[in-house]
DNA sequence: GCCAACGTTGGC
DNA sequence: GCCAACGTTGGC
C-alpha cells in the first residue's frame, strides 16, 4: 500500500459548494463532471481511498479553501457523461468505451476561516503550488507540507 | 462583466 | 502535425 497523497480541488459554490458536500447523506459525493483530460488522469489513476482533498471555492468571495474532504472510493467512470440529461453530458464517453472518471470524497473538517487566494499567493512557502502556477486545473495535486501549511493557515486543529 | 490564460477542435 | 479559431475557466 502506497502513502497517502494530497489533492486540491475546486468547485464554484453556486454549482457546487462544501456546505452541499457537508448535507449529503454520509457528507459523501460523486465528484462528477470533470472534463479536463490532465484532472481525468489523477482522478482515473493517482487518486486513492484515504488521501486528503483541500476543498476550494473558485469564483466565490473570497475565493479559497474552505474545508477537507477524504477520498472514499478511488477512480470509476463518470457516468453522468453518456447521460444526456446530466450537467455535463459528454456523449463521446460510453459505458463500453468511458472517458470521464471521477472518484467519492467525504467531508472533513470545516475550516474556521478561509484560507484564501490572496493568502497563498502571498505565503512564500505555497509558491510552488499547483494553485498559483497553473490555476485552471480543477483538480490539482499538493504536497504533504503544502497541506498541512494551509490547514495550519485555517486555525482548525484535528482532533 | 471583462478579459487573460489555457485547452480543444478542426481545416489544411 | 501545425496552428487559427473558438470555448471555458476563474480572478478581479
Amino acid at each position: 500500500m502506497g502513502a497517502k497523497n494530497f489533492w486540491l480541488m475546486k468547485s464554484e459554490p453556486t454549482a457546487y459548494s462544501f456546505e452541499q458536500l457537508k448535507s449529503e447523506v454520509d457528507q459523501t459525493a460523486e465528484w462528477d463532471g470533470v472534463r479536463n483530460y490532465q484532472a481525468r488522469n489523477l482522478l482515473r489513476d493517482e487518486i486513492k481511498v484515504d488521501d486528503e482533498v483541500l476543498f476550494y471555492h473558485s469564483n466565490a468571495k473570497p475565493t479559497g479553501v474552505v474545508g477537507t474532504a477524504t477520498v472514499v472510493r478511488s477512480g470509476y467512470p463518470d457516468f453522468t457523461a453518456w447521460d444526456p440529461s446530466s450537467d455535463h453530458p459528454a456523449p463521446k464517453s460510453t459505458e463500453d468505451n468511458p472517458i470521464w472518471f471521477m472518484v467519492d470524497i467525504k467531508a472533513g473538517v470545516t475550516f474556521k476561516r478561509i484560507v484564501t487566494l490572496k493568502e497563498i499567493r502571498s505565503n512564500d512557502l505555497l509558491k510552488d503550488m499547483v494553485l498559483v502556477n497553473n490555476s485552471r486545473l480543477s483538480v490539482q495535486p499538493v504536497t504533504k507540507s503544502e497541506f498541512d501549511i494551509i490547514l495550519g493557515m485555517s486555525g482548525t486543529t484535528i482532533d
